[in-house]
DNA sequence: CGGGGGTTTGAGTCCGTTCAAAATACGTGG
DNA sequence: CCACGTATTTTGAACGGACTCAAACCCCCG
């Protein structure tokens, strides 16, 4: 275990796998170096917590490996799942740059690798290299207009749709292609949580996935969908349809 | 007409009104010169066109004076107000930096100004200087905890519960406290685009409207409310509440 | 083999939608 | 200033979807 760590630590990210997919790809040469310095990865299995809504903010985290869920919880009990982080994708960079505690939960949702950079480091940097600024700008761009979208569908798409959406979402990540054209998904979320992305109960979705199943959609086994044409889940988010 | 227009265009940002709450704050000197150079303001009456969904961009707009609303539709017709624009706002900055067209369409709600920066004035500002483009990183940053926010109450209040939250919000902007501690508030918006904010139907909130009258908790008058007890309307959103 | 979390299914109820019509407010022109 | 036409808002009734509560089921893991 320490043996490993070791290892990891002592990556450079000048030669990091997700540096090109990254936040980080705008830095080079001292920058590079700068980053490599001020970063420390850490392996967690499926299901810590990498941070609490409410925490201060302490630095922010690049994804390596692996899958991260960010969601936000009340008093209740209630949780929403808002987003899913993948390799090369940066986490906390919102509360460090507004410099206020948490506003989401971040949590692993498979065995995961992160890149913690440390606060001073990332200050240092964004002073030194204005790009890594308009980089984080345009991630966040990106973010809000999703964000916005999702806002949307949730007023305009009914609960299937809205799964239905979700579903080739995941696929294109998730989904393994297979010769004949149909589609092997394994799902990375509980059904509660995929619920909770289209804002509905898992009770609700059970029935939405019997039906899907019923008109021959999609076959789901626990975590894994099986998608016959991608096409009739598609044509199933184009306007005037019945039935 | 052509007078006015005259007189608000020679006006330098350096003397803005709203410079200090808007994100060019962090210019000054040259770059303020600059900014002045590359601005044209415009009237416009309530109920006008910025920009649509889908257009080019053609550079970024700030807010001088009035309200705009900034809105998704579908080809269905079904519009969401997302959000408002108040003076010292920033439209169109996101498409901007995406380099893509306009994501939403933005509109005026009432009668306003609005001050239009050419692209490249914005790109030569963003380059000259670094802090710019950590402003409009905030902004972002800001309007997606907002986004966040928004689509965790859509799935864990009610639909009476997220009127009262809109409510509070636009009392806090456009409400007037009274010695007695009441408040009236003129609202700037139609009961449609109130109810695609909290995601229902105009005829819903109608309904709303009217327990929330039944209730005593506020009065309702076409677009002019009053409340006679602010904290009665909080407590509404307070957890563990029944009736 | 016995938990225990996650998932499915069931029944009843409530809330929100839909379609329709009436009522009210608003802007325009006479 | 009033009459008129239009758009917005309110109200009604019926329907349907999603929620709640509850129980049964399943599968994975110790």
């Amino acid at each position: 275990m320490a043996k490993i760590k070791c290892q990891v630590d002592q990556c450079a990210c000048s030669v990091c796998h997700v540096l090109q997919r990254s936040d980080w790809r705008v830095l080079a040469g001292d920058d590079l170096a700068i980053l490599s310095s001020g970063v420390a990865m850490r392996h967690y299995r499926a299901g810590e917590t990498i941070y609490w809504m409410g925490d201060a903010n302490r630095g922010i985290h690049c994804v390596s490996s692996g899958l991260v869920g960010v969601r936000k919880i009340d008093a209740e009990g209630n949780s929403v799942l808002l987003r899913l982080g993948y390799p090369g994708d940066t986490l906390g960079y919102r509360s460090f740059l507004m410099g206020s505690e948490h506003k989401t939960s971040a949590e692993t949702l498979e065995p995961t690798a992160l890149c913690h950079v440390r606060p001073e480091t990332v200050a240092q940097l964004l002073e030194r290299n204005p790009s890594l600024g308009l980089q984080f700008l345009r991630r966040a761009s990106d973010e809000l207009e999703q964000a916005h979208h999702a806002i949307f569908q949730s007023v305009t798409l009914s609960n299937r749709q809205r799964f239905v959406h979700l579903l080739l979402v995941l696929a294109r990540r998730h989904g393994r292609p297979r010769p004949d054209g149909s589609r092997t998904i394994r799902l990375p979320l509980s059904r509660g949580d995929l619920a909770s992305m289209i804002g509905t109960r898992h009770e609700t979705l059970s029935r939405i996935i019997g039906r899907l199943e019923a008109d021959g959609v999609a076959n789901f086994s626990g975590r894994l969908v099986h998608v016959p044409k991608l096409d009739a889940l598609a044509e199933e988010l184009e306007p005037g349809m019945a039935a």
